[in-house]
Order: C-alpha cells, then structure tokens, then sequence
DNA sequence: GCGGTTGGGTAAATTATTTACATGGGCCGA
DNA sequence: TCGGCCCATGTAAATAATTTACCCAACCGC
C-alpha cells in the first residue's frame, strides 16, 4: 500500500481490486463488486453515487480505494477511466482494413482503410528511414548554395512541399515540374548544389536523367524513393527510403505521397534546426507576412 | 457541439481543444496548451494546479472546459485520461513526442516526433470526418459538371492533389494557385458545379471570397478547414473538418496538411467507388499511359 | 455481562468545483 | 483627450466533493 505516487504507474485497477477481494469488508466488497461490474461507469460516478449505489456510505468508499491501493479518489477514477479505454480499443479494430477498397465497401470503411494505410505508411517509413543518410541529407542541404527539386505527378506536389519549406526558412531551392526547365537548371549545378529527385517507384525516366544531369554538374544528389535499387536509387548519392503501403486504390498513390510528404517533413526540420534560430525568426516573419490576408 | 450527454460519447478531447484553440481567449488558451502540452499530465491535475501553471486563475480553466464543451472539469479529466491511454497503446509512445522539437532533439527524436505527429492527425481526422458530410461531398462531385478546386501556399498542393486525382478518373476539374483566376472560374460555376476550398485555418480572405463566388454562382460549395466555426466553415454548404496537430513548428504545417490529404483522399475514392468500372478502367489508362516514360 | 475488537456510519473538516460579481485596460466615438 | 463601453480576467463567495475524526452497535471470548 506504500506505493502511492498518484497511482499512475499501477498495473491494471481490475486486477488489483479482484485480487484484494477476499480481504475486503462485506460493505467494501459492495462496492468492489460494483466497480468491477461495470468499471467505465464506475469511472463516472462520484464517491456518493458509489455508496448509494451500494448501498453503504461513503466512509466505506474510501476505505475500500484505500485497501485497493490508492491514495485518493481521482487516481482510482482516472486509472478506471484509462483501462476500460485501453480495453474498448483493444476490440474495437477494425476488421478487413488490410483489404483493398472494393464496390461494397461503406464509406465509413473507406475512411477507416484509407486512414489505416496512411497511417501505416508513415510508421513503417519512420522504421525504415536510416537517420544517418538522413543526417547527410541535412548537411548537404543546408550548406548548399541552390537545391533544384524535380519529381513528376504526385511526386512533383511533395518537391513543391519541399520547395516551400526550405523558401519559408531562407534557402534558395526550385521545385520544376517541367523536365527541360528541371534538367537545365540541373546542368547549372555545382559542387554547393543539391538535387532532390522524388519518385515512388524510382523509374520515372525525367526524374533519373535530372539526377544524372545533376550528378554530372558535380552536385550532391539525394532520391526519396520506395525502392532504393530502382535507377533513381542507384544514381544517388544519398537514399532516403519511403516504405509506403499501395493497396487500396493503387494508382491513387495515397500511401506512397503520405510516405514521401513524412520524409520531407524530417529534411525540413532537420534542416530547420540546424540553425534553429534563424529558422524559428524566418518562419515568424513568413509567418506575419501572410497575416495580413486573413480575417479576425 | 450538441453532444454533451456526460462527455463519454465525444470523440477525442484533444481534437475538441484543439479546434476551439482560435476562439479562446488568451488566458484561456494559455490552459488549453497545457493540457495539449501533455494531456495524461494534465489529467491528473486539478483545476487550481492547471490555473497556477497556466499563470491564470480557476475561472479562466472553468470557462476553458465550458468552451471546449465539457458541462463539469472531471469530465474533461477523464477523457483526457481515456484518450492518452488510448493512445499510449496504439503505439506506446516513445517520452516526449508532445513536445514541440527543440534544439537539443536527434535526428531520430525528429523522426519520431513527426511520424508521431503525423500518424496522430491521420487518425483524429478518420475519426472527426463525418461520414454524411463526406457523402454529399462525393455525391455533389460526382454529379458536376465542373470542379473548381482553390487553396493557398500547402493548401493549395492539396488542392492539385485533387485536381489531379480526380482529372485521373475522367472528371472535369481545375486547380487553381491565382486567386483571381480563381474568382473568375468560380463566378462561371452554375447550379451543376462544385467549389472545393482547401484551408487549415479557413480565414484566408483569397479562399473565402472563392467560395462566396461560387455560391453567389449557384454551385455546390465544400470547404476542407480545421475550423468548421471559421468564415470558410460559415459560407460552405458542406464543411469536411480536418483534425491536426500543429505542434513541431507549427508554421510547417505538417499535421494539417497530412490531414487535409487524408480528406481529399477519402473523397476521392469515394468518388471513383461511385463508378467503380470506369474508374477502374480510367485509372487503367492512365497508368499505362505513363509507363512509357519508365525505365524497367 | 463485560472489555475489547471489528465493521460500519454520521457528521465535521478540508479541499475542490462552480458561480456571481468586480476590476481594469483598451478601443471608439465625440 | 475624454468618457463610456466592452472584453478579458480575476477575487471571493457558494456549493459540492473528498477525506478525516469520531462514534455506535454487534459480536466474541471469557
């Protein structure tokens, strides 16, 4: 009973109440038996509802949180509240989201598959990502005097994303969308230049030649693609794998634009906190500056 | 925000706070980025604690919950318990993700941080989208005549998403970055037109006059915001909300942009299940279509 | 039947919450 | 620049919850 420290740290309320039972009073019991009935109701009733409901008194609620383990009311409360949380989520997964998304699906399980994917996506890239290239990434990006990113369909909308951050805290970076602007900005490239190339399946014929173009410049070159042996991946210096799930919808590329987004967001930041007070100040005045076209 | 009845049916406290966060007032807002900050601590305070380490007073921490739609602070309370248990399972988080990234963060704190981040407004946006607003969305896009499709900055990138998407199953539909070209398509939409405006905070001046005119036009109005009690929110006929978390560096727009991508996502297979054979076969297509600017 | 022990409750003390009301600062019109 | 008004916020009182202190009754062994 001395380990009071609010409770939180308490393995699984149910347990402890069912094994502290025999122990109990028969009025503390009442109440035991109550929680234990119905534990995320019990989470919503106060001390009194408690006792009236069995029948008994408040005295005898406290002095059954007590002999459970607790030092106040509220800890037992918010540990009831969590467990029958943690239990509710636990058989609430939603069945089939691995599926792919068929004529007798619901909307409601579009949503759901839809945000399973996704979801997926960005935690399975997150496993995958190897921080070190991550880390040459940065380097390279933010000691660099241009960044020319090039990607094509969905692939162009994640360099523009890239684009706009780097803009937003300084950098001097192009998105191109159109493959002769790209690969001649490209070709102009030098040993302070970067170029970001994106593309899922890292076969984009445009997107390899505007790497090999940059290669060739002498430029430092970094690919954000599923496939790492692809020829886009074999043409970068530096790899940044996306791990994206396809399945639903294939060519929607939902997966694979969440995977690349996520990766993108984690240059930027790093980038950003390279010179994290620069940064932080050029994001305040981006940030002011647009105000003035918002309303109250 | 009609669904009082006791707090147990709401969906995600933090999704609540966090939409509410424009209309609170400083003192107010001071509490509810405490409790964002991390909520299972907050959960385990009370109302004076929250008020001293907010700087402010009980009242102010009173009107806050009032605001976010609690009708009594232990309500509040135990969601807040619920919902970090809840997440805390998902994917047992690792220490600290709350947090905005700092200076002292690795870059695989970086990662975590984000995917985290991202993962989350995924999936409080599944479970904040309401299924029959989506609905009417897909079914007034899958009836137009002609989609006008506006955002800025990241909004806008979300907004080609579509554009692109949809362009890929064979509707009609155009994404535009300029806000008057904008207005000037919007004023030509008519009773068989859709008008979908991308925006996080949805007081955007450029985005709400877009919508203005295509309803002033007679077309179908969707909004895609983060604020359905925003001006854009206001003048929608169909508000699809977001649910991000803006915290890493908050001006990235990260969270809301993966949110918002989620929605257009769902829309769009929504739309292409409608007609599911020929989208099928139009997605077909164009696949092939590109196939020959691919490599092996 | 009498001291002591156990189970349980009443009511008072404490602490937390909600509500009512007061204050002060900023903004707008004169 | 002044006065009034409104908004944001806080102080303090009222109410409701909790915890504690203390009391009573039943039972048990002698």
């Amino acid at each position: 009973m001395e380990e009071a420290l609010g409770g939180q740290l308490s393995r699984t309320v149910l347990v402890r109440i069912r094994s502290a039972l025999p122990s109990l009073r028969p009025s503390e019991r009442a109440i035991a038996e109550l929680v234990l009935a119905d534990p995320s109701r019990a989470a919503m009733m106060s001390i009194a509802d408690l006792a009236e409901q069995g029948g008994t008194s408040t005295t005898s609620v406290v002095r059954f949180y007590k002999k459970v383990g607790y030092s106040g009311y509220s800890d037992l409360r918010l540990d009831l509240a969590r467990e029958t949380a943690r239990e509710s989520l636990a058989n609430n997964v939603p069945a089939g989201v691995y599926e792919d998304i068929n004529t007798s699906d619901s909307l409601r399980d579009i949503v759901s598959k839809i945000a399973f994917n996704e979801t997926m996506s960005i935690a399975d890239t997150a496993q995958v990502l190897d921080v070190d290239k991550l880390a040459q990434a940065v380097e390279a990006i933010s000691t660099s005097r241009k960044t020319d990113i090039f990607g094509v369909g969905a692939g162009g909308l994640v360099g523009e994303d890239l684009q706009q951050k780097l803009h937003r805290i300084g950098l001097t970076s192009f998105s191109w969308s159109d493959p002769h602007a790209a690969l001649a900005s490209a070709a102009l490239l030098d040993g302070d230049g970067v170029a970001v190339a994106v593309s899922h399946s890292g076969t984009t014929m445009d997107t390899v030649d505007f790497l090999l173009a940059a290669k060739a410049a002498g430029a430092t070159t970094i690919a954000v693609t599923n496939h790492a042996d692809s020829a886009l991946g074999r043409t970068a210096d530096i790899v940044l794998s996306t791990a994206a799930r396809e399945t639903p919808f294939r060519s929607g590329a939902m997966g694979s634009r969440i995977a690349q987004m996520m990766v993108v967001d984690c240059l930027f930041v790093g980038v950003a906190q390279r010179s994290y007070d620069a940064s932080v100040s050029a994001l305040k005045k981006t940030h002011a500056a647009v105000q003035s076209r918002k309303l109250a």
